[in-house]
DNA sequence: TTGACGGCAATGTATAGACAACCATTGAAG
DNA sequence: CTTCAATGGTTGTCTATACATTGCCGTCAA
């Protein structure tokens, strides 16, 4: 609360007015880079909506949508009456956020690198093709990778992607560049969810050996699916981690308890 | 589309206007019922912004802030556009939902029953201490049940309450009552959220026994903490299912996605 | 010292309206 | 028949305002 008085204005970078990219979209990501850079620490408070909305010349309603961002993603809670504060989770790897493995380590402050297995365009099986709701027998780019941090073996990664839909993408080296990455610059698509179904299986003996782990061990295992607005599958992919360097976390905000 | 023409309007119950309950949230909750008694289908479309405004007599804003609820919780998404659909998630074990074991295995279908194994008032551990935010020796409730479906062993949990902040819970049984239906009608519980940390891990000999599994077999692990907006914890739980029999799922929303 | 009250600040809810961006359909022009 | 332009419907963004509800704190009186 003091602090913004201390807080100079010089600070604040305008907004782009073009139109481009929304005004409250602006304002999160300003406010998630303090969070980020640690400038705004875990329980400090936020300039409140009235605030923000002085500061960046926008409606109260605007800031407030900035700041409800913000909560989504498990950034900040607010509580009536007293204001929005910061609580940055210090998470293993939030699955409410759909960052492949490079983005994960490199969060996590590990060196991620990656050996490819194999990158082959097969036809789908009964199985793969009623997944990725396609006729089976259609082809579908296949990536089998299998990903270090800090040169450990962590994780077994597999990626089905039918062709149809990105014809070219056969061809795209994965050695560098992020699938995600790939398809959201060159290909324009546009995600709606992605369902994901998480276990706990043994491993077997091909999963053993590349991962380095006694055979059976336990595995977590991620299957995810990634559908476009128009209900399309775009990748079915599934990741094998380690269970023992390995976890998943997830915050789950008032908005979605029942 | 057609169907909202054909749909009567002597369906929609009159909002309470009485102001204890948010005229955003009873949309919400009145869409909600349709989808879940299944009058709306998966892939329906919704009535439109403008068109639930019309019907319940309320701003524009006031029926997105409906939508916006379904579609956070994973039973709805938009199209600019286009419009607002159904997509009902048909999913083993939705995270996103803060349901007990009771709640959930009866949305399988199945029938749950629950063998409890420990009802103790125990001095906090160091560790358990620190995660519930209190004195290392303070007096904290714990219950330890073997939860079954349709008489099968199927997951082991326990559960660390704080008595301090519910004086008197140690004294009610859980043999027939919801933990969570406790805390919320008999203590007005605001939940504000929780982080959950999910692991795949080998059994124990102890656990083993329980779930009548093989020593050592995997183990999917649920680590919970339940925070009050006042970022107090409520709750520290971990429930530990049977690799063999259970998944965890989660529909991972638009919002959310970076 | 304590308690009651009031005022202030902050978020929660709700209204009314405006324009932009996008999609599907229709109809006219070629 | 094909292509293009207009149109209407829908969600996305934004403004401006109002009142309710809650938490905090200081003042004043008992």
């Amino acid at each position: 609360m003091t602090k913004s008085q201390v807080q100079p204005v010089s600070t604040v970078r305008p907004l782009d007015k073009s139109g481009f990219i929304p005004l409250y979209y602006q304002i999160q990501r300003a406010l998630m880079e303090k969070i980020q850079s640690g400038e705004l620490a875990t329980g400090d408070s936020l300039a409140s909506e009235e605030e923000l909305a002085r500061i960046y010349q926008v409606s109260r309603m605007t800031a407030r949508q900035a700041l409800h961002g913000l909560k989504t993603s498990g950034f900040a809670f607010s509580q009536k009456g007293r204001g929005t504060f910061v609580t940055r989770p210090k998470l293993e790897k939030n699955i409410m956020h759909l960052r492949g493995f490079t983005e994960d380590m490199k969060h996590l402050g590990m060196v991620p690198s990656s050996k490819l297995l194999e990158q082959t365009v097969v036809n789908a099986s009964e199985e793969l093709a009623e997944k990725l709701k396609v006729e089976p027998g259609e082809i579908v780019m296949r990536l089998r990778r299998l990903r270090l941090a800090d040169g450990i073996p962590m994780a077994l990664e597999e990626s089905n992607i039918p062709l149809k839909q990105f014809p070219g993408l056969d061809k795209i080296s994965f050695a560098k560049q992020s699938l995600y990455f790939v398809l959201r610059e060159s290909y324009g698509v546009r995600v709606a969810w992605a369902d994901e179904v998480i276990e706990a299986l043994p491993a077997t003996r091909e999963e053993s050996e590349l991962l380095t782990i006694p055979k059976k061990a336990s595995i977590l295992s991620i299957s995810r699916t990634i559908m476009t607005t128009e209900e399309t599958p775009i990748e079915v992919a599934w990741s094998r981690y380690r269970g023992d360097r390995y976890k998943a976390s997830i915050r789950v905000p008032t908005t979605t308890i029942e």
